[in-house]
DNA sequence: GTGCAGATCCCCT
DNA sequence: GGGGATCTGCACG
C-alpha cells in the first residue's frame, strides 16, 4: 500500500476530506498492526470558518494547522479525549484540517478491542475518539508525518458507496457548510 | 429507540 | 473562569 503523497493534501480541505472517504488509516503500535477505511471525514477552515481551532489565530495547540500538510494535528477535548486531523489546505490558505471521524476496522480489529476497552466488540471507532482510542492516537502523534511508511500514515485506497455531505457535528457557529463527509 | 448527566482537563479570554 | 470538533451508561417507554 502507498501513502498519499503530500501534493493531496495541498488543495481546499472540503476537497481533501471528501476524497479521503475509502483511504486506509494505517497505525503500527507495538506488535499490532491496525487499519481501517476512512468513512467518515469533516473540513476545518481558518479566518473564513467560525467552527475551526484555527479561526482566532496561530496558538500553541492549534500550530500544527498552520505547518507543512500531510502532517497529524491531534487535539484534546472533553478533558478526556484525543481528536486526530490531518494538515491540509489550498493555495494562499493559512490554516486548515481535516478531522478523521470514523474508519471501518480491517486490520487488527482484536487490537482495536483491546485498547478500546471491555465491551467494546462493536462501534470500535466509529467516532473521533473511539478512533484515536482504538488505533492509539494521542499527543505523541502530533506532527507526525502521514505521508511517508512509518507508524502512522495513509494509504491508497478504493472508495466504496456514495458521498454523504451534511453540516459538521457538534459545531454550532460556522453551521451551513456541509464540510461533512461520509459513506452510505 | 431517544435523551440527559457525568466524567475531567487543557486551552483561551 | 468557562466551554469544548465526545463518549458512555442509565432512565424511560
Amino acid at each position: 500500500m502507498r501513502p498519499l503523497p503530500r501534493a493531496f493534501y495541498a488543495r481546499g480541505t472540503a476537497a481533501v476530506a471528501r476524497d479521503l472517504l475509502g483511504r486506509r488509516l494505517v497505525r503500527e503500535h507495538g506488535r499490532a498492526l491496525m487499519s481501517g477505511a476512512i468513512t467518515e471525514t469533516e473540513a476545518y477552515g481558518h479566518a473564513d470558518d467560525p467552527a475551526s481551532h484555527a479561526f482566532g489565530g496561530m496558538t500553541e495547540r492549534n500550530r500544527a494547522m498552520f505547518g507543512e500538510v500531510g502532517r497529524a494535528y491531534v487535539y484534546f477535548t472533553y478533558g478526556m479525549h484525543y481528536c486526530f486531523n490531518v494538515v491540509a489546505r489550498g493555495p494562499g490558505r493559512g490554516a486548515g484540517a481535516v478531522l478523521i471521524r470514523a474508519v471501518r476496522p480491517e486490520e487488527g480489529a482484536a487490537a482495536m478491542a483491546r485498547n478500546r476497552g471491555a465491551g467494546a466488540a462493536r462501534g470500535l471507532a466509529d467516532g473521533p475518539a473511539k478512533l484515536a482510542q482504538a488505533m492509539r492516537i494521542s499527543a505523541g502523534q502530533y506532527g507526525a508525518d502521514l505521508t511517508v511508511r512509518g507508524r502512522l500514515y495513509i494509504a491508497d485506497g478504493r472508495r466504496e458507496g456514495r458521498v454523504r455531505a451534511s453540516p459538521r457535528v457538534g459545531v454550532s457557529r460556522g453551521a451551513g457548510r456541509l464540510w461533512n463527509f461520509s459513506l452510505r
